[in-house]
DNA sequence: CTTTTATTATGACAAATGTCATGATATAAT
DNA sequence: ATTATATCATGACATTTGTCATAATAAAAG
């Protein structure tokens, strides 16, 4: 059994590779950006491709694609630190056979087993996020106030110095950043200014 | 009175234009990047550089010492949303006359009389951190693990989940997030994740 | 002139965050 | 053998953060 690991965290490929070899796999290569990844798959003819979703340079997502093209039978799994409904449809839709969070590692082997027999396995956690981003969710675009405050948070300022910059109260900051955190789909300020880095001022 | 304005939000650029052109002055010029600083410089020979430290391109620190370098009288103010260390020496050492919070820009007219009388003028926030940017502060690295929770912030990770990820407690993640603050000169974990987007990874 | 809708605000609340003092344990240095 | 140092942990604590219900106000739509 075949394996070939991608991911941007050498340690992640590293600790991964250790669970599968413990395992009886078969780590034949390890890459650390998307665009290797269709180049080792050509080389290497995994049974099994492990990959980050998203990685500095090209995202897993569309290495996948790559691969698939390829390959339409490739059997890839997507794995993620956090679940980003946008990459969910976009992986069912072009037959992504497993997505699962990285923190359960435990349930990896068995994923590969069961996407060896041609089952697909998406975890629980990313399953239950479909609705959502089914949904085109006409009320995810940003206002250009949150949209300011959005860059504010991004420039490491707390709620009250937010609100001396843009004349509003520090409660109403918090509704605002309430709001901005459903329409994105995010959990906390932190990742408000992960998503400012990684997809708007990037 | 000639003044040329450059900051990459445009947003910033127009208001500044109209608080000073209310004041009398006269906005010459706008640029968006550092790059632009020392063309523009050249082509209106402004009185007064008001100019963002930090922009996507080419950092205003950098656009200053270019200027500097043309005309060692230049009159440059630089401007920061927040705080920075590292600039706040570079910046005296190399000859710029102001250094102010975007904040306050109440005080900007003032300094900019200030400036073009061959005063001085760094608003006390800076100053106040210089004693903490002079010296070496050979504490300021981080070790491997440390580095590791800067990366797992950076992804959006909350304390509990980084605990999981490394198999420490939530309390010793608390602990090691405190003291990435302390080294860093940060507040809080955002301004962690965007240490690690405008540093780290990038 | 009502009725909506948008904008701002408030207060109560739970949860998460960051600080600090303190301590246990193990390893390294003297 | 004793002292130092590094690593991990705990609990108390204040603060910040995010959610939610609710409401005042003004502007837009009917």
């Amino acid at each position: 059994m075949k394996v070939i690991l991608i991911d941007d965290d050498k340690l992640v490929t590293l600790s991964l590779k250790t669970i599968l070899e413990v395992e009886g796999l078969d780590v034949v290569a390890c890459g650390e950006d998307g665009n290797e990844a269709l180049d080792l798959y050509k080389e290497y003819q995994p049974d099994i491709v492990l990959m980050d979703v998203r990685m500095k340079e090209k995202k897993g997502i569309d290495a996948a694609k790559d691969i698939l093209n390829y390959d339409k039978d490739a059997k890839i799994i997507l794995l993620t630190t956090f679940v980003d409904d946008d990459y969910i449809l976009e992986a069912i839709s072009c037959g992504v056979k497993g997505y699962l969070l990285k923190q359960d590692y435990e349930k990896l082997v068995d994923a590969i087993e069961k996407v060896t027999n041609s089952q697909i396995v998406y975890s629980n956690e990313i399953l239950s996020r479909i609705p959502n981003a089914m949904n085109p969710n006409n009320d995810n675009v940003l206002s250009y106030k949150e949209l300011k405050v959005v860059k504010l948070i991004a420039q490491g300022l707390n709620n009250k110095e937010i609100s001396q910059e843009i004349y509003l109260s520090e409660g109403t900051v918090r509704n605002y950043i309430s709001n901005i955190l459903t329409k994105l789909d995010l959990r906390d300020r932190t990742q408000i200014a992960i998503y400012y880095y990684t997809k708007i001022s990037k």
